[in-house]
RNA sequence: GGAGAGGUGGCGGAGCGGCUGAACGCGCCGGUCUCGAAAACCGGUUGACCUCACGGUCACGGGGGUUCGAAUCCCCCCCUCUCCGCCA
């Protein structure tokens, strides 16, 4: 949620933010709305004034008469009840104005509020202006020792490499069959070492954001209420996305969705609450199962591990104070914990700038970090993919936009005794089995087996290699 | 799933149609006293919205209703607790 304030001051810096992030909303319907309403809520305010005025005033001498009303003989009663009806007239008057004026106001809101919740945060100055992913922009590149990324798989290694595909299958490491027999297209089993690789990476992630950089573990819902996917800015635009449990069609009072990250659980802990800001940065990481639709991506990495419907992620998140360069420190920090991280799986990246047509509703500034996975991309002369980035990283900065949802404020020396909507902050510490790709296809060998990295082998019982 | 009790400020807890945005206690902040501290005493201490300001409006779990007037009465929803049943 943008500040409605702000967009009054400034509409042309909203305008212009939707039409870069390549959002339609209508800025001006806004103001005209907005207008409209703060007119009509001075009014009923006034003549609600009014009658709590004349209400205080009248009020005890109203009782009094209706007390004596009740004593008194049938011949007074017509005259008790004349003054009676004498002092009730005005604030009366008065009460079905403010109702009518309130009647007003409430049918302007539902569509104010519905575009409020639709007008993005702008980017910053500083991220590129693109349509799409198509115009995101190279920040930098890691290669581990002994990877030259201007050359191929096979020139680096002296092979030709498998994908993933190939290899969880010769490897038994994936069963897809088994998985769509079950719950349908994009679903898989991870089996045997397939299952252990994957709790491996977890857990490695997950010790290394808690023991090596501080963050709070914590276990959140993944089954939350709309007002979480609300608060988070992931509704009303993500509703596609994401699954329903429709509860209320049976019995219960509220429906339910499935969160697509730990992201809404671990910013919906603190909605409706002001943080003292010496307890500032909060610093959060959890590990949960994560559900997302894939609506509207049909056809697109239908084969793999890569797109799926149901995956866990380790998700770190920071809420700190309203300061842009706290926010933007953060921002850096975020990333080179997962810089840190990939390193020591040892797997070549690139970090990318998303461009404003690639930000969402939500971000004012994003990073995503790609891994180099040998069998995507286009296919060579042999019909042999060539290898290309893919996704598996996404560091976002949201300032108060998502606090400001959510109701998050803290209060504290540095604001005076008022209260301020924290700025927040999430980056994926690693999500698998999509991290699996990069790995089993990097760490693969001539021999069609492939390496446990190091650091993983702790978490796997000290198994080496799988095959 | 069945039966009952209850949701008031940072916390405890009163109020059950107008004098209550809220008694009282605790906590917290400031002051007096003190070499300093404790104690005692005095004062302060919710949030949102509109307004340049004066000031005004709203909020006692949430929403709606009755009334000139609602924390207080009525309806719906949400949540918490206790007992029983089921259960990883």
């Amino acid at each position: 949620m943008i500040d409605l304030k702000a967009l009054r001051d400034d509409p042309a810096r909203f305008r212009e933010g939707a039409a870069r992030k390549k959002i339609e909303v209508d800025i001006d319907r806004i103001l005209e709305l907005d207008q409209a309403h703060r007119k009509l809520m001075t009014g009923q305010e006034r003549a609600r004034a009014e009658q709590n005025k004349i209400s205080k005033a009248s009020g005890p001498e109203i009782g009094k008469l209706t007390g004596q009303l009740k004593k008194a003989p049938e011949g007074e009663r017509s005259a008790i009840e004349a003054k009676i009806a004498a002092l009730k007239a005005k604030p009366s008057e008065l009460a079905k104005q403010v109702s009518e004026l309130g009647k007003q106001v409430d049918a302007l809101e539902p569509e104010l509020n519905a575009l409020l919740m639709c007008v993005p945060m702008p980017a910053d100055a500083d991220v590129p202006v693109g349509e799409s992913s198509d115009d995101n922009v190279e920040l930098s590149q890691w290669n581990p020792p002994g990877w030259d990324s201007a050359k191929t798989f096979e020139q680096n290694k002296g092979f030709a490499p498998k994908t993933h595909l190939e290899l969880v299958e010769t490897l038994g490491l994936v069963d897809f069959e088994r998985g769509v027999k079950m719950a349908g297209s994009r679903s898989y089993v991870l089996t045997g070492l397939g299952m252990r690789l994957h709790q491996a990476v977890l857990r490695y992630a997950y010790d290394f954001i808690i023991e090596k950089h501080g963050f709070t573990p914590m276990s959140v819902p993944v089954l939350v209420r709309e007002n979480a996917m609300e608060g988070t800015g992931f509704f009303p635009d993500g509703r596609d996305q994401t699954y329903h449990i429709e509860e209320s069609t049976r019995g219960a009072g509220q429906d339910l969705f499935l969160t697509g990250t730990g992201e809404v659980g671990l910013m919906g802990l603190h909605a409706n609450e002001i943080i003292d800001e010496a307890s500032l940065p909060l610093k959060y990481a959890t590990v949960s199962t994560c559900f997302r639709r894939e609506a509207g991506a049909a056809g697109r990495d239908t084969a793999g591990l890569y797109r799926i419907h149901q995956f866990d992620k380790v998700e770190q998140v920071v809420i700190c104070k309203a300061d842009e360069g706290e926010s933007r420190t953060w921002h850096k920090k975020m990333l080179g914990i997962v810089e840190e991280l990939v390193q020591s799986l040892g797997l070549p990246y690139r970090l990318l700038h998303c461009c404003t047509g690639d930000l969402g509703v939500k971000n004012a500034d994003m990073v995503d970090l790609e891994c180099w996975m040998p069998g995507r991309g286009e296919m060579d002369a042999n019909d042999r993919p060539m290898g290309a980035y893919g996704e598996t990283h996404s560091a976002s900065r949201l300032y108060d936009f998502q606090c400001r949802r959510l109701n998050l404020r803290y209060k504290g020396e540095s604001t005076g005794g008022k209260t301020v909507f924290c700025h927040s902050l999430n980056n994926t510490v690693l999500a698998s089995p999509r991290v699996l790709v990069p790995i089993l296809e990097m760490y693969q060998q001539a021999d069609g087996r492939v390496r446990v990295p190091r650091v993983l082998q702790g978490h796997m019982g000290g198994v080496e290699v799988i095959g």
